[in-house]
DNA sequence: CCGCTCATGTAACTGGTTACATGATTTA
DNA sequence: TAAATCATGTAACCAGTTACATGAGCGG
């Protein structure tokens, strides 16, 4: 049979993709390019992504070619058809049980555990939290602006973007008004 | 000096939290809590939870208490005072990095490559998306039911959920009127 | 009494990070 | 020519997962 591969990991998919998407390309230049990008979910190291490229090589999703050899080497890749077949059905339908789950906000973990702190510093805490959202801001728009008019796709991106941020906006706010209301009301 | 301890990990401040939220609290309630939770983001695992817990007692962020000896023992945590300072350092304010940053959201990161599919493989992505967040939905409708008035905290929670799921759900759609815009105008 | 849940635990693994190294090439 | 960047690589580590084991107690 031997039909039975496990199915990609997050950043292998998230790799193969880029790869299918920009290459040929470096693994270098698919650093620099998650490094660039304001979501810190990957390190983006090298000690990730250039034996996770040969993992995928030896897979024969994606095919190398030597752009310049020897002294400074520059090996650049591109998707194969079972490449792109791979990241298919990576994508679905069906979508894999980790695709379809909540979002991982590290803001909600915390204001789980905001009873930890006295009235004072909750509000301190909830106006550094609204600070740090236009820090993220600042990232998400520089992004954008670099990737801009880049196809439906980049757009949709850049929209999430905007609909995310205005909505932990909107809730970090209504947080404050609970709070307040929780405090005046005493138990 | 001794006083440059690495900051905690999501995990072990979300356990740390969560005994000092609910303690006296044993491994396996942590364990269950973590389990019903509609996310994702741990596995809840014993190999995980009882050696953090071990870890956390011998910080001095945690105390322990054997609530039933020996034979179906039954150790019991709560908060010590070091560990309520510890999860208020977590908190802060200031927010540390990996508090401020964009969510992760496994769809955000599948839409970025849905040109991999023709357009109808992507209007029925796009459908199945949407049904996957109306699983999403019930998951997070369940779990506010049985952790309903628990405080402004839990609330706090459930009203994040509420509009996380709204704002995805307009994406979603959003998304799909940008592709079938994209579609209609050729190239 | 059989199967299920309670409750704790560990050994082996894995995916990814940290930190470092190398050498060529470009820029100030 | 010194410093920064390009480009690739690896060794040591670590946090968390998978999968399994143990034994007590409870419900049908």
């Amino acid at each position: 049979m031997a039909k039975s591969k496990k199915p990609l990991s997050e950043l292998e998919a998230f790799v193969l993709g880029l790869i299918w998407q920009f290459g040929p390309i470096s693994p270098y230049d698919i650093r620099r390019h998650m490094q660039r990008s304001p979501s810190t979910q990957w390190s983006a190291s090298a000690g990730a992504i250039y034996p996770l490229v040969r993992k995928l090589e030896k897979l024969g999703f994606i095919a190398s070619k030597a752009e310049r050899t020897d002294p400074r080497k520059r090996t650049v890749y591109r998707s194969t058809a079972k490449g792109k077949r791979a990241l298919q059905m990576w994508l679905g339908p069906p979508l894999s049980p980790e695709a379809v789950t909540v979002t991982y906000d590290p803001l909600r973990t915390r204001v789980r555990f905001l009873g930890v702190l006295n009235s004072g510093e909750q509000m301190k805490w909830l106006t550094a939290a609204a600070k740090g959202l236009d820090e993220v801001e600042k990232k998400v728009k520089d992004w954008q602006q670099t990737y801009a008019q880049s196809g439906p796709f980049v757009l949709a991106l850049t929209r999430n973007g905007e609909l995310e941020l205005e909505t932990r906006r909107k809730w970090i706010g209504e947080v404050g008004k609970l709070l307040t209301a929780a405090a005046k009301r005493p138990t």
